[in-house]
DNA sequence: GAAAATGTTATCAT
DNA sequence: TATGATAACATTTT
């Protein structure tokens, strides 16, 4: 469910909900204080990367899909909610297998938690941050900087390979080796591919644009594509070696004469 | 039915 | 104490 452009669709569908009252709370979630949710009303409904924030006057829920979380609207699984919220005047939300976080504290609050410039699908999204943060990385590998959340809020693993295709770059290449083009063109395209995600899932036709995530062939160069858990976070890379380049500084001894 | 997967956080060890 | 590696969690699809 996750990855930041799924999550701007999901508060697309719950827009509506935006000034709405909250008649009755519950779910299996330890974290949230369901008696003080009654009688409070939706104050906005926002997003920061894979983060679904419902904002209330008091408090925030913050809701994250991790892998398997998964939502209803108006409608109901067959499982346990971890959150359900019924509204006054009908309707209803309902989490799943996510986690659930309550936030204390009133409007002012998302702001001083959040910087809003680091998410990708944010309109406040600054590229000029997000290359900042990975000169000041170096030695990060591009599939790690690609998934980190602080630098590309929003971003997740399917975006992390098909950005890292299309630009022709290999996932274990080093951020401080990649020339000052490249590295400008993955802050374009890491924001480029989560918008174009975003247009076709909600045509129903993501998969079929994808490239090289969980493909077995290289669609330019016809060889297989190599699949590993590469870099820090060991996340499932799906690269061809013959068309990413692999971008790595020459080692250089450490300190000495 | 086993295994893996769009992810993060808690816990353990050093 | 701080850092880093490992474990834990949870559900659906292959």
């Amino acid at each position: 469910m996750p990855e930041g452009p799924s999550i701007v669709i999901l508060k697309q569908e719950a827009a509506a909900f935006t000034g709405r009252t909250i008649a009755a709370a519950g779910g299996n979630s330890k974290a949230v204080d369901y008696a003080r949710l009654v009688g409070q009303p939706v104050v906005a409904l926002r997003s920061w990367g894979k983060h679904f924030l419902i904002e209330l006057p008091e408090l925030v829920l913050k809701i994250h899909f991790l892998l398997f979380g998964s939502y209803r609207i108006n409608a109901r699984k067959d499982a346990p909610p971890r959150l359900s919220l019924q509204f006054q005047g009908g309707g209803e939300f309902n989490f799943y297998a996510c986690s659930v976080k309550q936030l204390d504290g009133g409007p002012g609050r998302l702001d001083a938690l959040y910087d809003w410039r680091a998410d990708v699908m944010a309109d406040q999204w600054r590229p000029a941050l997000a290359l900042k943060k990975l000169r000041a990385a170096p030695a990060m590998l591009a599939c790690d900087a690609l998934l980190d959340q602080d630098i590309f809020s929003g971003v997740g693993n399917i975006i992390k390979n098909e950005v890292l295709f299309r630009l022709r770059i290999h996932p274990l290449s080093e951020v401080g080796a990649l020339p000052v083009a490249k590295l400008r063109a993955l802050v374009k395209q890491a924001r480029e591919y989560s918008f174009e995600f975003l247009a076709w899932k909600q045509a129903y036709v993501l998969k079929q644009h994808w490239l090289v995530h969980t493909k077995k062939m290289c669609p330019r160069c016809k060889i297989p594509l190599s699949k590993g858990y590469l870099g820090q976070s060991r996340r499932r890379s799906f690269h061809c070696e013959s068309c990413q380049k692999l971008y790595k500084n020459t080692p250089r001894a450490p300190d000495c004469c």
